[in-house]
Parts: structure tokens; sequence; C-alpha cells
DNA sequence: ATAAGACTAGTCATATTTTGACAAATTTAT
DNA sequence: ATAAATTTGTCAAAATATGACTAGTCTTAT
């Protein structure tokens, strides 16, 4: 695994789109987007639909495992942030994600 | 802080709820709520609403701040388990969680 | 056998949240 | 000052979650 950003999925689109010097508008199009929307993605006040992840991988020339990844934890790190979830209680939730883990394999 | 349930929200709802020989029918109406849905909660089909956290902590008098990190870390739990986040993936998350948390000190 | 209680599953209308689209305001560059 | 780029606000529509009700199964007591 290569290493990921340690910013907002937002601010990665962002850097993304001014590394090929491309405007909202430009962009906004390309992704089928309304560039108002796109503005507020990149900076924190929407969520990027997930559904347009493989528009954005093939735009931009990434490998959209490594792009999901990117969005994935840009969610989870969200979720965190926004519950104030400490590191104490984050052991405890990836311990009960693994319980849920077991559990599904049981029930197969 | 004391130890979290290993369980989910739900089970650990139906746990209390079977402890103090109460039924379906008899918890939900405590909780305002419909027995059904109540059965569908504790079989992890429904979410439990957050906005009843202070009525359950009332009834089988836990402590609410407990009660509520229990239903935290099982819902991050949760996301983690629905995104098969692995825990590599998990760390960068945190770092990012981490990275919002450092971004809204500045900007203040 | 059947009646009653406990629980589960399905459905549907309503409430809540998210998204798309547009207009208008503000900022930036020339 | 003008034009382009970006941001903000608003609102209807789409998607999702919740509450309420119905019907069903399963167990237990009579």
């Amino acid at each position: 695994m290569t290493s990921l950003m340690k910013t907002t999925f937002g601010e990665y689109i962002r850097l993304l789109r001014t590394e090929k010097e491309l405007t909202l508008t430009q962009l906004a199009a390309k992704l089928d987007l309304d560039s108002a929307n796109l503005s507020k993605i990149e900076n924190g006040k929407r969520d990027f639909d997930e559904k347009r992840l493989p528009k954005l991988a093939k735009i931009f020339r990434i490998n959209l495992k490594q792009l999901s990844n990117e969005y994935l934890t840009d969610q989870i790190g969200k979720h965190i942030y926004e519950t104030n979830c400490s590191k104490q209680l984050l052991q405890v939730a990836e311990e009960k994600a693994e319980y849920r883990r077991l559990k599904s394999t049981k029930t197969i």
C-alpha cells in the first residue's frame, strides 16, 4: 500500500485539480457535477458522492482502489472526529468491528 | 473508564432487557417505541435512535456517559465493519481525524 | 387443540437527511 | 473596472431512516 494523504478528501481533490490547473467549472463538468457543489466539497461543506469515485480516478489517472482507500479513511476519520472518539474508544470500536466479523462468518 | 461490551448495541440492549426480565413490549413502552421496532433494533436490523439514550440509561440505571460510549463505539465499529476497513487503514483514518482536530483549532 | 403471550418479518406513510440545481455575492487576476 | 473563478445561500427533489401497523411463527399453559 502506498502512503495515503493526511488531508481531507476535499482538500485532496483540490490538490489534484490545481495541480492539473483545472477550474472548478472544468472539473465539475468532467464529474457531471455543479461547480458550486464541487466548491463545497473541496471546502468540506458537503461530501463527495462515492458513486463518482471511478470518474475521479479516471480523470486523474489514479488507481481506483487507492482512491477508494483515500475516501474510506476520510469518511471514518470524519466520523471519529465528529463524534470526538478518543483513541481508547476507537480501540473498542475496532474490537466491536472484529466481533461483527466473527459473527458474520458464524452465520454463513 | 470501565470496560465496554464487545457486542453490538442491539445485543447489549437485549442483555439488559432479559436480565431485568422485561418483554419487548414492556421495554418498548418505556422507551416510547414500537415493540416490533425494538425487536429489529436488538437483532441489528435497525439502529437505536441516539435521542433515546437518556431514557435507556435511566431505565437501566446506567451512567449516561458510559452508555453513550457504548453507543459511539458500536456506531464506529459498524462503520469499520461495513466498509471493511483494515487495521492499517483505520490507523490512517485516525491520523486524518487528528488532522481535522488540528485544523479546527487553527481556525478558531 | 387452542388460546395467549413473546417475538419476528413485511409494508407503508411520514420525517429526516442528502443531493442537485440555480441565483447571487464575493474574491482574484488582469 | 471587468471578467473569470470561487463561494454562499436557498430550495425542490431524491434518497434514507423512522414510526406505526399487520400478519405471521413459535412456545407455553390450559
